[in-house]
DNA sequence: TTGTAAGCGTTATCAT
DNA sequence: ATGATAACGCTTACAA
């Protein structure tokens, strides 16, 4: 029995001749039951079944005039942190009946334009932010009219977005403060670009952290990078040229770590014998780099998902359930560092 | 001027108005601009550019029966292997204005249903699948009519897709080779589930290499394990329990290779003086580690790209370019393979 | 060359 | 409780 059928997918027009009744009844039976009889909704659930329909969204989604998906802007899909992120937003989604498409930003193929379209072609209800900023020219939005969005990981105070973020401030100064508890008292700080307000966030930690502890703030243990791994290297280097090198660092992210620790290494340091390292993240690499990473911890998975819920409850009008989210996270103490023997 | 004359997103009709003419003549200006007069079209023109009008895809899409949106099956979203082939995937499908859905295979909560659903309900053009299975219950596909798929990466030969891969098995064969030539005789490899056909190939190559190298396979040195860090590990475990533990080991993944070596290391030995590692991926924790570890590059963005291209191929109606493609891939040297000294 | 009208698959309004 | 009908935005015969 070679021959299909069926070879389109049924429609609802398929299911009314089936059962006998208009399409507008199937309509009925199958989105609000409890506005046909009884004995027609059994009548046309069977015959559902039996042309094996399922509501093709492109109908529906041109007459209810939303697309059902959802736009996630990623700064680097790349990047191994954001990648637990995406999967707790698209099994959020998925639950709740969306479509997710990933934005990424780090190649300029993905212009800045392509976005913009896809709101004013109306194929995106909404959109996750996982950077600070929008993904097309400022001042943009206020010709256009810009759909539901959340943000999450990052700050953008000028948007005024709900956002779904951990506490950064009190995350770095409890690993500064860590360290000054191993007994550190020249502690650098390899940080991220200035204008990432996750960064403040996080030299904010270590400088409070340092001035709760008596240790006056030197701006030469401040190094900057752009979260790559070389960045990270240059800024160990920049450090350890210092007449007075530090003997722990706390960095804005795992990869420029790992940077750190590779060139603390090749200049003949042991890790964490002469120098402490504490990265942020807790990316999988932290686990199995030598020496294991200590690290900052965040809920990758639960920040996806919640600002998943947050930007449905937007689009399904709920009150936006509380503006916003803030989650826990936890210091993971693993090889990298250890109580200061200078 | 804070009001906003136009709220909704511009539709035809609003230029067809602004240009005194039928929303079919737009269409047309717009869509096959030779069918319509010189004046007419310049006319059409700056009215759509005055009211900002872009087409609505969901009006379009229905009427042309499509979505142009496909989705790319992941086996698991969080392995960095596939970061790049998905970055290679999507950018060049916006090239050709189609939209990219992920479908991640790895959380159950991703039913495999859901993924048959997208087909049904017209919500996806085609597919591209990164691993070697289709992901839902194998017979659905005779009673469906599946739509352009193509696979990356992986093989099924039972499916007859256009597939694009490189030559697993000349790549094994090259990189045991190689440690033959650093004189290592017993050399073990660390392979991935037998299921996977990708692996056969490479475990093919591994023994093709010993044979031609005039050495006698012994299953013994042959470990399997399922593509993680903890498999790895014990697979090594397993290799240098042996009597006549291997002096080197070949790798399927750079993740079981990385649990290698780090099992290796907690058993005091010292690599590559003691024992030499090779994986494969070339993921971006390969540069990283200690010592760097020396494996097989993949054309990842590449192989993306190029999926991408044949199944465009396909939906255009174009004879399948070449039913296939296959890449080049490449050893990189690193610090985790040396002379044999035992 | 251009306009009219039908249709894609749904849902919503209005009768019945 | 159900059915006819119009509408969402777009494309395309067919007519003019």
């Amino acid at each position: 029995m070679k021959c299909k059928k069926q070879v389109v997918a049924a429609t609802m027009k398929d299911v009314a001749q089936k059962a006998n009744v208009s399409t507008a009844t199937v309509s009925r039976a199958l989105m609000n039951p409890e506005k046909v009889s009884q004995s027609t909704r059994s009548k046309v659930e069977q015959a559902a079944l039996d042309v094996g329909y399922l509501p093709q969204s492109m109908g529906r989604n041109l007459k209810r005039n939303e697309s059902r998906t959802l736009l996630v802007i990623v700064p680097d899909i790349c990047d191994p942190f954001f990648s637990e992120i995406i999967r707790g937003v698209e099994i959020t989604a998925a639950e709740h009946g969306y479509l997710v498409l990933i934005g990424d930003c780090a190649h300029q193929n993905q212009q800045e334009k392509t976005f913009i379209d896809l709101i004013i072609t109306k194929q995106i209800d909404g959109m996750l932010l996982l950077g600070s900023r929008l993904p097309f020219d400022d001042g943009v939005e206020e010709q256009r009219n810009l759909p539901p969005m959340v943000m999450a990981n990052e700050f953008a105070p000028e948007l005024e977005l709900p956002t779904v973020h951990i506490d950064n401030l009190t995350a770095a100064f409890n690993a500064v403060n860590y360290l000054h508890e191993l007994g550190h008292q020249r502690i650098g700080c390899i940080a991220g670009p200035e204008e990432m307000p996750l960064c403040y966030y996080r030299l904010q930690g270590y400088v409070q952290a340092l001035r709760r502890s008596g240790i006056t703030v030197d701006p030469h243990y401040i190094a900057r990078g752009n979260f790559t791994f070389e960045a990270g290297a240059s800024a160990m280097a920049q450090l350890l040229d210092l007449p007075q090198p530090p003997t722990a660092v706390f960095c804005h992210s795992d990869i420029m770590a790992l940077g750190a620790l590779s060139l603390a290494k090749r200049r003949g340091l042991k890790v964490p014998d002469n120098l402490s390292i504490i990265g942020f993240d807790n990316i999988s690499l932290t686990e199995f780099c030598d020496p294991p990473l200590t690290t900052v911890s965040q809920p990758r998975f639960a920040i996806g998902r919640e600002a998943m819920l947050l930007l449905l409850d937007q689009l399904n009008g709920q009150s936006v359930r509380s503006g916003s989210r803030l989650l826990d996270c936890e210091l993971i103490v693993r090889g990298s560092t250890a109580k200061n023997k200078s």
